[in-house]
RNA sequence: GCACCCGUAGCUCAGCUGGAUAGAGCGUUGCCCUCCGAAGGCAAAGGUCACACGUUCGAAUCGUGUCGGGUGCGCCA
């Protein structure tokens, strides 16, 4: 039930009958009418900006269209009042039994209330994480995807049939340097005391990778080649690199769908970039020319050259870009486009893909090729993740990456907890940088928004403890039955209000691919909610169990119900946890 | 030099895709509470929405330009 449909729709209605009726023009288009809630409360309880809308094609003022349609709209019976203000708004003013719909609506449906039927019409694929296989994640990655996580989450709510997709970089020299990094902890494992030069990976995270070649290969490995143990090693490594990865991911509650190598794009019976290429060269996408080379920063080592380039000026990029490199082998760019033609041919219209910010220069390539691949017909919406700064106490957490001591994303899950890091990484846009504090997520006091929001789920579950103590226990039958007019407090109105927002905000953040959306507004529901318990301290008469007044209680209870599940759906979209008592 | 992102209260950030007097938390100031309906409450002060034009009934939001910060700029992913 989302009350601001249900009215946009009474109201192009409306503004369709008056047109059949002469009052106004017919056939106006009600494409930009919105109804919402005003700023003020003190406005009402819906506003529309119709009028202000439609002055133009009705060739009207709009105060005096507004007090046309404001008359039309009075005579519902949900509506008290309309009233024209400002410069053409329409304040509604509703029924308190449309209010109490919506509370009813929130405990028949728990769960599911906001929910989207699932419309199958199109899948979606969301990218994320898709961290190189070659060592620990570290936050920022973290970032990364607790944010895909929870937009596949949030699309899912929302009615999208999503799929969860990781892409494997294991093509390319950095998992060859992998390799060559776990070669030398091989020789290592087996006695010899070795030392990680310039270049090669020297974390501690690829002894295991050491030892287990050693067990599986003795020292066959130690006679051969480079050419001959690299393979084996290099997929060894990947390997146990990647487990190491869907543990981490784990540790967050995060799941992917399907993990696809980059390898496999080429590796296999057809190659699959090969085939890609040579599409778009038979539709001339594709031509061997020159660059500039770039203005500015002068490139040392620029060999003017022709190459093979894919035209993605025809599709809004700057400049066309190489699908080959010097020694003949694919740039990653080609890759990712016969990447992202096979999540098209997989069928995926609308694709999805989280990256961290500094890939941003690759956004618009990334679109002309999808656009090329597709002929148009996909659509690729990039969301770029900021960085993440840790901190303790207000303090910057050192971080030496050259000596690999870097804080992982597994330390800070495993220090802080899971609904921390999630909680926190989406109380931010995802294009703003964000300060973790380790110290403050895990206090436990109102100016930690994660502690906040489950404390108010925390709260209301505390609510039902006390009404069974009172009345025994409370059935969903005996909330459905209860007597809502009760609920005329102003604080009660404010959440209920709040409720009646959630479907829309759903909705909202669902179209934006922005997951925090949710987060800012579990924390308004969670602030509204601790007011009115506050409210209660100072006024008996508002407490939610009154064991004198078990009409009263009831009603109070199925508010408080229709609270705690809408916490319970948002907390689940972001991942977090809901906790029924804080200890 | 070019492209993309960002610029909102002292600080950290929201702002529902163009709506009404721009919001929240921290911090500051004042009052209240010492309570297990606990892990505080109430209130106040605080703004040229970087700047300048433009689009229109109406702009923090859209467009152009300027300034400032970040990211990136064949053959790394």
């Amino acid at each position: 039930m989302n009350i601001f449909d249900e009215f946009q729709s009474r109201l192009a209605a409306i503004i369709e009958r008056l047109g059949r009726e002469g009052a106004l023009p017919p056939g106006l288009d009600t494409g930009k009418v919105v109804v919402e809630s005003p700023r003020d409360a003190s406005h009402g309880d819906l506003a529309t900006n119709a009028a202000m809308v439609l002055a133009k094609e009705a060739k009207s003022n709009p105060r005096a269209l507004a007090e046309r349609i404001a008359a039309a709209l009075a005579e519902d019976p949900d509506v008290v009042s309309a009233e024209v203000a400002g410069p053409g708004f329409i304040n509604i003013r509703l029924e308190g039994a449309v209010f109490r719909r919506v509370v009813a609506a929130c405990v028949a449906q728990g769960r599911d209330f906001g929910r989207v039927p699932r419309s199958g019409a199109e899948r979606v694929n969301v990218e994320y994480v898709s961290a190189n296989p070659t060592g620990p994640m570290h936050v920022g990655h973290g970032r990364g995807a607790v944010f895909g996580d929870a937009l596949a989450n949030l699309l899912a709510f929302a009615g999208e049939d999503v799929a969860r997709e990781y892409y494997i970089n294991d093509a390319g020299a950095q998992v060859d340097v992998l390799a060559r990094s776990a070669y030398l902890r091989y020789r290592e494992a087996l006695g010899e005391t070795v030392s990680i030069p310039e270049g090669l990976y020297p974390g501690d995270y690829l002894k295991p990778v050491g030892e287990a070649l050693a067990r599986a290969h003795g020292d066959a490995l130690l006679t051969q080649d480079e050419a001959q143990w690299l393979p084996l090693v290099r997929q060894t490594a990947i390997d146990m690199m990647m487990d190491m990865i869907r543990a981490d991911l784990a540790a967050l509650d995060i799941r992917h769908d399907v993990f696809f190598s980059e390898r496999s794009l080429s590796s296999g019976p057809v190659d699959r970039i090969r085939e890609t290429i040579d599409d778009l060269r038979s539709r001339d996408l594709v031509y061997e020319g020159r660059l500039a080379p770039p203005k500015g920063q002068p490139v040392e080592d620029w060999e003017d050259r022709e190459q093979t380039l894919f035209r993605a000026t025809a599709f809004g990029d700057d400049v066309d870009r190489p699908l080959l490199k010097s020694d003949g082998s694919y740039t990653y760019f080609a890759s990712d486009i016969a990447y992202h033609a096979s999540k098209f041919a997989r069928g995926f219209a609308v694709m999805i893909d989280v990256w961290g910010a500094d890939h941003g220069g690759y956004v618009k390539r990334m679109n002309a090729a999808v656009k090329a691949v597709t002929a148009g017909r996909g659509v690729l919406d990039v969301k770029l993740c900021q960085l993440v700064r840790l901190l303790r106490n207000g303090e910057p957490v050192k971080m030496s990456k050259r000596a690999g001591e870097f804080v992982t994303l597994r330390d800070v899950v495993d220090e802080v907890g899971r609904d921390a890091v999630r909680f926190m990484m989406l109380f931010r846009k995802n294009d703003a940088t964000l300060d973790f504090d380790l110290a403050k997520v895990i206090e436990q006091s109102k100016d930690n928004p994660v502690f906040y929001v489950q404390y108010a789920h925390a709260r209301c579950h505390s609510v039902f403890r006390q009404a069974a103590a009172a009345f025994g226990p409370v059935s969903d039958e005996s909330l459905a039955s209860a007597d809502l007019s009760v609920l005329s407090d102003s604080g009660e109105l404010d959440v209920i209000r709040r409720l009646a927002q959630f479907p829309r905000q759903i909705e909202a953040a669902a179209a934006a691919h922005e997951p925090h959306r949710i987060a800012f507004y579990l924390y308004d529901l969670a602030s509204e909610f601790h007011a009115l318990w506050n409210k209660g301290k100072e006024a008996p008469h508002l407490r939610f169990v009154i064991e004198t007044d078990q009409m009263s209680s009831y009603a109070r209870l199925a508010l408080v119900k229709a609270v705690m599940s809408v916490l319970a759906s948002g907390l689940a979209i972001l991942g977090v946890a809901a906790p029924e008592e804080m200890r």
